[in-house]
DNA sequence: AAATTTACGTCAGCCATATTGACATATTTC
DNA sequence: GAAATATGTCAATATGGCTGACGTAAATTT
């Protein structure tokens, strides 16, 4: 039964009753599966794997990580923001986020600008190279997210976007939906914004 | 228009046009914004990230981290597994593995057995204590999962699955609903089996 | 006007996790 | 007997987090 084989070909000598994986059958621990949705579990875990490899490979090329992408990513969606909403955001200390945005601004990706009526402020800003790389990375994943909404029920997208938000911190749900309302919003008939009430 | 403030209070003095944040309104880029979902992009990550916090937090009591977790997880799914299958799934090096598997049957969560037809194999179970760990730390992801499909339709739970089985690199997909079925196919109308078609 | 708070930035060191490359050993398969 | 497999280990390196301590400029409060 059990068998894992996640690579090559079976045990072949599997003479006996049970080899190598899945002694279950030989009463290992009685496995209280209970209630636990282990297949969801396990999918969140290697979805969100594969759907964060495509940026990686092509940030490598570029000598980033994917810390550098979280920040592209957020600065270019949001242009003008403050650093410190940045933190806010990706939960991380200045020091962790003032390497990664140091190489960013130095290679020309990303640009400061003073705050006009705050000049303590250095709002962030994508150049045009920054945009450029922050769409092509957001351009991958949104190759794999439409072909994983291939063939599922029209209503598909909006259920997963309303499951995704509920995964969510209830404390910070809120401020999130308001995070990412912004160019949805307006647009289609599936924006976020309906499903604050639930 | 577009303001970020995911802290505190907007910025007071805002007595100019447009303030510290969202100068788009002044022409900023033109943004692209194209036919890129954004909002699925983002919600995976805020989703993903606060689902991995709640175990985060109780294997820093343990002095253990995410590494630990997902071999912890992976053992205790899938007794009697081999080292090798265990990279597979992982996807990270025997090096990397090591540390983290040595410190967790060095402190008895896990426990290697000589394979039956194959003596070069350490087959890895959970030891009673190391179940417990993992059983708990499921629990705590099953908590999130359950609020997050709270209220929405029936089929939600499935639809979800699908997408997210979906997500996972076609080339790998078929190896990882193996992996999963498991316990689940027995069980509920949703198995994944059933999606493998698509 | 002085005191305090805020928005940054930086230096210095530590930790967890991942990598590559090289080797070693036992066992199984061809 | 040779080759492949399963596993482990030593050593060096990179990334991306963290804490703690300071420092400076500008805004807000008192």
């Amino acid at each position: 039964m059990a068998d894992v084989n996640f690579n090559k070909q079976s045990h072949p000598g599997a003479g006996a009753g049970s080899s190598a994986v899945g002694d279950r059958a030989r009463g290992d621990t009685p496995r209280s599966s209970s209630d636990v949705p282990y297949d969801l579990i396990e999918l969140l875990f290697f979805a969100y794997r594969d759907f964060t490899s495509d940026p990686d490979d092509v940030l490598a090329e570029f000598g980033f990580g994917r810390a550098h992408h979280r920040v592209l990513h957020f600065v270019d969606r949001n242009p003008g923001m403050m650093v410190t909403d940045l933190l806010g955001i990706l939960k991380i200390t200045k020091q962790s986020l003032g390497r990664v945005l140091k190489q960013l601004v130095d290679q020309g990706y990303i640009e400061q600008r003073p705050g006009a009526s705050d000049r303590r402020q250095r709002l962030l800003h994508t150049t045009a190279k920054g945009h450029g790389l922050a769409l092509q990375l957001a351009r991958l994943q949104t190759e794999r997210l439409d072909r994983a909404i291939l063939g599922l029920p029209d209503d598909a997208a909006d259920t997963v976007r309303r499951f995704l938000l509920q995964m969510i911190d209830p404390e910070t749900r809120d401020e999130v939906a308001q995070l990412i309302r912004k160019d949805t919003a307006a647009g289609g008939p599936a924006s976020i914004k309906a499903l604050d009430q639930t």
